[in-house]
DNA sequence: ACTCAAACTTGACACGGTGTAAAGTTGACA
DNA sequence: TGTCAACTTTACACCGTGTCAAGTTTGAGT
């Protein structure tokens, strides 16, 4: 197989990855070629643009750190409330690892397309973790009757945001376990029918 | 009174607010330049950088919009709960005023001191609304004995973001008053003990 | 009526970061 | 030996921000 020396092009998404999650700095195309060790033109060679960069950096993560069977881990619970517990852990297990890769394309949304694109695609696997949990719970039926499924996927696909995490574990200073903890126990209670809460 | 014709910095202020709510181009200083119908240069005889101006056009929102007395407002509220139905009213109906604002902020919220400062001010003035609400509910004797009140308005804040609205508004299509209605729900039931929900 | 200053204009330019272009070097392998 | 791919070096164009300097308009005060 191709166990020679990584390829270039493997080298520079991780330190791409590695640059921006410890980001003190602004992660230029020239700070990511230095650290790399390649010229700056050199990149341009790999990536035509600093969003497509980007872009590909996210797909490395998502392969490396085998987020989909992570998100869909959830799907082995029996039970709705299970599922969205299993759920929430996993990706709250996970956002921490794609933090500073999310500020990063966070900031290009207005101005590029293509990291819009990217971004919504990320978002949108998330929501389909989401809206899995909820259907889930609906079967069970256990949904809240107030809520349609697709307003309960809404709400908990906001919730459980990379801003809301960022915001709850960075600005407020909650734990990790914290967040979990009190994430779950958030989502229970707006999602779940009242009888279903006294488990 | 000052009933002449309006000062070039109110108008320059008035003008970059409008561009910012209607945002499908990127606002630069020579758009509102062109806008206001000055020359760029004059835009920086009134104010020294971009940030510098979208800090004052926030005060300039704030004041014209009177934020801190709607937010405060909620505070003739008799019950604790009461206080929350009101600030998350008065709240979400201010968010849409500022939106566009809030996000040309947010896009240089990682590259400009300046400009975090001022966003975290007035994200700190939320937070103080927050907190009183969650205050009143706690000396109501009606909050959540899992929260510390200090959790309460973290998560309360987190609720409340922006970002949030933008997400269930915007992207899921919420109207704002399924928003107001919603969320109101959200939070009493994160918020209140259990028995202070049957009400 | 004259003066002075503030408000504004025009035009030029420096800077930083992205992206492009072109010609040269290095090494593998056929 | 030749050639191809990966890479380097140098140079430059573009864009948006911010600076600088010199000139024009306006209007208030004396």
């Amino acid at each position: 197989m191709s166990s020679e020396k990584i390829s270039t092009k493997t080298r520079i998404l991780d330190t791409t990855w590695k640059l921006l999650e410890a980001r003190d700095k602004n992660t230029r195309m020239s700070d990511i070629a230095k650290a790399v060790g390649i010229s700056r033109q050199a990149l341009y060679l790999h990536f035509p643009t600093r969003a497509a960069l980007l872009i590909a950096t996210t797909r490395h993560v998502d392969y490396v750190k085998n987020v989909d069977r992570r998100l869909e881990a959830s799907s082995a619970a029996r039970t709705g409330i299970e599922r969205l517990d299993a759920f929430i852990e996993a990706w709250g297990g996970y956002i921490p690892e794609i933090h500073g890769l999310s500020v990063a394309l966070r900031g290009m949304l207005e101005s590029d397309g293509a990291v819009r694109d990217a971004w919504n695609d990320r978002m949108q696997a998330v929501r389909h973790g989401c809206e899995a949990a909820v259907r889930a719970i609906a079967k069970d039926g256990q949904l809240n009757p107030d809520l349609s499924e697709h307003a309960a996927t809404d709400f908990l696909w906001t919730l459980l945001s990379v801003e809301n995490w960022e915001r709850l574990v960075h600005e407020c200073g909650w734990t990790k376990s914290a967040y979990q903890e009190r994430m779950q126990a958030f989502a229970k209670v707006a999602l779940l029918k009242k009888s279903a809460l006294t488990t």
